[in-house]
DNA sequence: ACAACATCCATGACATGTCATATATTATCA
DNA sequence: TGATAATATATGACATGTCATGGATGTTGT
């Protein structure tokens, strides 16, 4: 995982190849913050990728089974409502669940465009190895934060999105709204 | 922006499309929180697309030039050590910015594998619309966050990244690791 | 009923994170 | 020195976030 960072480095490198010098212009905090989001989200999806392989999930596809799991049937749009990424119409990513065996689809009974997507009893096993690996990062997760840390950040980052589209996604996910 | 939640939805459609029932098993305060740093990164992206799309830049590419600025001239995997994506060898997104004419390359001194990236003049005359757009978005951030609230995200977002290797392209960039 | 608009879905395009692999070069060590 | 390992880079594959487009269907207002 680490690389070899702290072996000694061959001075044979004029100029070293990576900008060794203090850089000029430090980033203010808050952009440290920004990459520091961005480095976490990595590093976490990364984590799930590797913890899913096992399941031949991504960490977007068992997030689309276990909002299934919670609300099916659900359309297309309705999933994408639900869906962080808020990325329109996932046709794609349900697609990829519906080829693998995972989730099915039915007619919706009043309107013709729309598809009612749900489970399959494959797609419903899969939920127990999902459901593990998200207790597993969130052990991680609360062996390095605190109860109050967790919740001051939390508190923190919905700041940080008030106002914006995907906060109501994150509001339907977690209970803040309840209907549309 | 905002979607249309606030128009009364017409009864029509049996079972509702976004499964307004509240939902069975909420997710625990870290489900929420890992969500939420997905969320907020997701939004961060857009506006950063959004406010780059002028330059005819992406977040990505933007980040190459902010880091080849500070340190120029670096090599592939140099400047690997210093993305936050850490994604190997960031030979496209280099490319794509050698298409466009912001960065330019020479071949290493000693090391006939490496290249030496460096901006060319356009290059460096797209950081002042990037510097402009960082300091956009921090003004935004820290119209919704005080100091304090910076600091604590800060060191709670440090804490999850402990140990794991992206952590040190985190380091390197903001300084607490002045050489390799 | 008709026109205008909204919504649902599919699809293609682009960038890029991630992983695996291949090649060239360099470093290390017996 | 010669074999082995490490490193630098390029490239292809896959998934998917993001945006734009287009066709089908629904809704609304007249």
């Amino acid at each position: 995982m680490a690389d070899k960072d702290n072996a000694p480095m061959v001075a044979s490198l004029q100029p070293s190849e990576t900008g060794d010098q203090p850089p000029t212009g430090f980033g203010s905090p808050l952009q440290e913050l920004r990459y520091l989001i961005l480095a976490v989200q990595r590093e976490g999806n990364r984590w799930l990728s590797e913890m899913l392989r096992a399941a031949d999930l991504t960490p977007a596809q068992a997030e689309v089974i276990s909002i299934l799991a919670d609300r099916e049937p659900l359309t297309l749009s309705g999933l994408g409502k639900l869906l962080i990424c808020e990325t329109g119409s996932p046709s794609r990513l349900v697609n990829s669940l519906v080829q693998k065996g995972f989730v099915a689809q039915d007619n919706h009974q009043t309107d013709r465009r729309a598809k009612l997507f749900y489970l399959t009893p494959n797609g419903k096993a899969t939920l127990a190895l999902i459901h593990k690996t998200e207790e597993e990062i969130d052990g991680f997760l609360s062996a390095l934060l605190s109860d109050q840390e967790i919740k001051y950040t939390r508190s923190s980052l919905y700041k940080l999105l008030g106002g914006t589209a995907i906060e109501q996604a994150m509001l339907r996910r977690f209970g803040y709204i309840q209907n549309d």
